[in-house]
DNA sequence: GTGAAAGCGCTAACAT
DNA sequence: ATGTTAGCGCTTTCAC
């Protein structure tokens, strides 16, 4: 059995109060103590118990998160942030995936609400279906939404401007002379996914989408998906010229359709993403696509979980960051051979918005 | 404030230990007493706090786990794996990243230990400066390793056959007649690394290594390093005629070089990766690698943690999972064309072995 | 079948 | 500066 702390005040020859606030630096301690207690500790191995810690002080210090998919490379990267600025400010990440699954989420956000972490990340995977969880443990912890929200507008928010980055897109297609846009997303039951979808229909403006309900494919942010909807798309009589997709693994598996068609992109078709994952630059042509800001993305997030936790009575707060069109070889080939960054555009009008 | 147990106790009208044992279904109690626990449970909106429960239990029902990144699609795999098996069993996971660095690493596994996991599962980043955490680690609760060990071999470990793996890609480039084989890896300083660059130079075995020491490189398992490494490759007077590399990111990056310096892939150079992540399939060619079976090594990971959580004191048990060769267009034009799955080769002669 | 009481490991008041 | 005491929320003997 491990060391206890009265052990260690046992063998350093003081009280157990004394060894608690020797370890945590609390209030001042006579030296020779101090010394004791040190060397108890380092020779009986002993580690504090975080449960007993926690259990009295009503604080773990641990954060819990839950994304809705970790074999998307955005979610790992929006983690790695994540982790690295909690760990700076002494928090411990508890890391949990949803699968897109509302009924895994739902079991994860209660699992972490009764392991009592001190607040909340998530990216819900379902704007209504998630609604329920969310709520219940909203009730009892500081909780903030990142890049994905649920319906109701009661919850702290950031994240991104997807009907901008879509905009942009769209815009940048018709720039090159494309006309005939097709659309692959992922399913509308998600923020994002909802969200990118509207933004493109609405982009079309001139061009009537109801005249072609064939070019606009909902299903799945995932590249399998994309290669499926190419598929559709590309083997018609008259396949589109330009091809804009929900995010960049439905792009990387609409090229690579694309290229087993024998179609070159960008000449007779041009595809775009969306996220800017690190692979966008490696495909064959590196990928046109949308940047999503993670950094700041991630230090909001983190900064106002920490403030909520500070204040839990502070109204919420919603928050939308620009994104910056990345244009590579997918639809200019001017950027074909570009060793990797491609052309950055910055998001036009649209400003850090918070309500 | 939260309700606690007896404040449902009080509101059912029976005692704190009844609330208990209706809760945890232990022993039988009275249909009428459950009838109004359960009913208190609703309206007071009570969820058990996990702490308390953990701390009296002396079992959080709680495995961590350490990955080394997850901005390596081959971990995330992995991770969803073993969330989900045990999931299945009633373990939470919680998840880190040690983002290759022996000092965080150390620092989760504290971590770990002290919020009293059952369990540990660790892919070490290093084989020498992982020990001494992981050894302190051990200690106190059952861990076992995955997909890369420490030196030491006291602990139980399930990877895969690394060097078997190599072996089969430096035939399978000897097999379509290429000479001169050069070698793009990670740092030898955790598992893989090594283990891979020590099977290249022993499968040469004809072809001395030192007469061409440029043609061995070694830093990190990054898309980057490969782009950087091909480089150097690629551009020198005599190009190697066959790349093998340390894993599937390095392979994308030297795909992604040679295409810039317009080299042809498969014909003028052939290139292969390891791992068999997802986007293996999708690149332009799609890569000829070798498949890790994740799905085998992350079941019996868990069930030799699940096995040593049972009888913590049973010998180490080591398994090395045979691995699977997969030709596509990379090396082999005639697979440049295949829809996604390539060839596969299963490892000719090694068995899983437990020692 | 059920309640009372003790205690898991720790820290925060309150003394001194 | 330090020890004593109580209690965080829960489960589990041990009686009845």
């Amino acid at each position: 059995v491990p060391a206890s702390i009265y052990d260690v005040a046992k063998a350093a020859g003081v009280s157990a109060a004394t060894v608690s606030r020797v370890l945590s630096g609390a209030r001042s301690v006579r030296p020779e103590s101090a010394a004791a207690v040190l060397a108890a500790v380092e020779q009986l191995g002993y580690r504090p118990n975080q449960l007993g810690r926690a259990l009295r002080r009503r604080s773990t210090q641990a954060i819990g998160m839950i994304v809705p998919r970790v074999d998307n490379p955005f979610f790992p990267s929006v983690v790695q942030h994540i982790e690295e600025y909690l760990r700076l400010q002494g928090y411990a990440l508890l890391l949990c995936t949803s699968n897109d699954d509302p009924d895994i989420e739902a079991q994860r956000l209660d699992m972490l609400t009764e392991r009592q972490v001190d607040g909340l990340l998530i990216s819900p995977c379902h704007q209504t279906r998630s609604l329920p969880a969310v709520r219940r443990a909203a009730e009892r912890i500081p909780l903030v939404q990142l890049d994905r929200s649920v319906e109701e507008e009661t919850y702290d928010f950031v994240g991104v401007d997807d009907a901008g980055g879509i905009r942009q897109l769209v815009a940048h297609m018709r720039s090159l002379g494309r006309r005939d846009i097709a659309y692959v997303g992922g399913d509308r039951g998600n923020w994002s996914g909802a969200h990118r979808h509207t933004a493109f229909l609405a982009a079309l403006d001139g061009q009537r989408p109801e005249d072609h309900p064939e070019r606009v494919l909902l299903a799945s942010f995932s590249e399998l998906w994309g290669r499926e909807a190419a598929e559709q798309l590309l083997a018609s009589r008259t396949p589109p010229d330009a091809i804009v997709c929900g995010n960049d693994l439905i792009a990387l598996g609409v090229i690579s359709t694309a290229a087993r068609l024998g179609l070159r992109v960008p000449q007779d078709v041009t595809v775009s993403g969306y996220d800017d994952i690190s692979m966008a630059v490696l495909a064959q042509p590196s990928l046109t696509t949308v940047r999503q800001p993670v950094a700041e993305l991630t230090k909001q997030a983190a900064e106002l979980l920490l403030s909520r936790i500070d204040d839990p009575g502070r109204p919420p707060n919603r928050l939308i960051l620009p994104t910056q069109l990345i244009v590579r070889g997918s639809t200019s080939q001017a950027h074909a051979d570009g060793p990797s960054g491609g052309t950055r555009v910055p998001a036009p009008s649209v400003e850090p918005v918070s309500s």
